[in-house]
DNA sequence: AAGAATGCAGCGCT
DNA sequence: CAGCGCTGCATTCT
């Protein structure tokens, strides 16, 4: 009974109520805060209780998970102190611009119109590029120094303000690997979700390294592997098909099958590499039962990018050219955000 | 204790 | 890829 989870999730998420009155309201200065002329308004930097326990990371263990063909997991629990994880996840929520793309695709003759089932957000820019340092933050051209021309990007390039520079940091000394990208997902509850893909796009690195952590609401995070194993008809498979004729409890991870589960909680880390994106693919899937106010989930992923095509690809699509959303925490939801009102 | 009803996850098609 | 409808499974209800 490999079963680790025997918890039943919606109750849990109803009732746990947290700690009574522990909540702080650190109001961050606007002094320090992080502004750039492709921010619809400035980001404040974290508070130094945020920024101490950040130091400390990664908080929690990590395994490996690579008893699968052609997967590279390192899987950190914790990597996020649990005591800042919930603050971190409300200061991102708070204070950072997001997206609500829309885009549309041709299927066959019809062109069908497509709401991306999340928020989304991006900080970066290739390797071509860099970003000249503080407070002005203009391209530059890595080499040279110079600024780049300006027709060299279609889509306006942003820094990432200091708390993700922060995380960044933190992530590329523990994972030994460089990232120049940052993109954040926010999960409003189970109705958002991402289907399965891989991040396998020609612009990253041959065998890219992407550092995906998690905050707030736990969400199932599924991987499959691509070709239903290499084209090898010889083998003739066991009847291995399905394991689960037995319907018995769920499994978390690794094991058995092609198709795993992980249920990221806050404050997570899964470091994907090798050819975990070229042979596998992952997704989040809607769920029901995850609603009500805690049932918010960022997502941020760090990645390398090393061709201009990458980054006009991730501004278009978790930018795109639509309005602004700010989390209003007393709707508690995430509205539009309009300058000077 | 066992069949019926309900809720979900997964899959295929668009 | 997102979105929807259909199907099978499993848990709950009676």
């Amino acid at each position: 009974m490999p079963s680790m989870t025997p918890k039943k999730r919606t109750l849990d998420s109803f009732f746990t109520s947290s700690s009574p009155a522990k909540k702080q309201r650190t109001e961050p200065s606007l002094e320090n805060a992080f502004n750039h002329p492709t921010y619809p308004f400035p980001v404040p930097s974290l508070p130094d209780t945020i920024i101490e326990k950040l130091n400390t990371s990664p908080a929690g263990s990590s395994k490996r998970i690579n008893d699968q063909p052609d997967l590279d997991l390192l899987y950190h629990h914790s990597f996020i102190h649990k005591d800042i994880a919930r603050d971190l996840f409300d200061f991102l929520r708070q204070h950072l611009f997001f997206y609500r793309v829309h885009y549309k695709i041709k299927r066959g003759p019809s062109e069908h119109s497509i709401s991306t089932p999340r928020y989304t957000t991006v900080f970066g820019v290739d390797s071509t590029s860099a970003f000249s340092p503080t407070p002005s933050n203009h391209l530059i051209d890595p080499l040279s120094g110079h600024p780049v021309p300006k027709d060299r990007y279609k889509c306006r390039p942003r820094p990432l303000p200091s708390c993700l520079q922060h995380l960044c940091r933190t992530t590329e000394e523990s994972t030994l690997e460089t990232f120049n990208f940052c993109l954040v997902n926010y999960y409003a509850d189970g109705a958002d979700s991402i289907s399965f893909h891989s991040d396998d796009e020609h612009f990253l690195s041959p065998e890219p390294a992407i550092a995906s952590f998690s905050l707030g609401a736990r969400r199932d995070f599924l991987m499959k592997h691509k070709a239903a194993v290499p084209p090898n008809k010889d083998d003739a498979e066991p009847v291995s098909s399905s394991t689960a004729g037995d319907g018995k409890g769920k499994d978390n991870d690794s094991s058995s099958s092609s198709s795993l589960k992980f249920v990221l909680q806050s404050g997570d880390m899964l470091l994907m590499r090798g050819k975990t994106q070229t042979c596998w693919l992952h997704s989040i899937p809607k769920r029901k039962g995850v609603e009500g106010p805690r049932a918010g989930r960022i997502n941020i992923t760090f990645r390398k990018a090393v061709k201009r095509e990458g980054t006009e690809n991730y501004y278009r699509y978790n930018v795109g050219d639509g309005e602004p959303y700010r989390w209003d925490e007393k709707r508690g939801e995430m509205v539009v955000w309009k300058k000077e009102g």
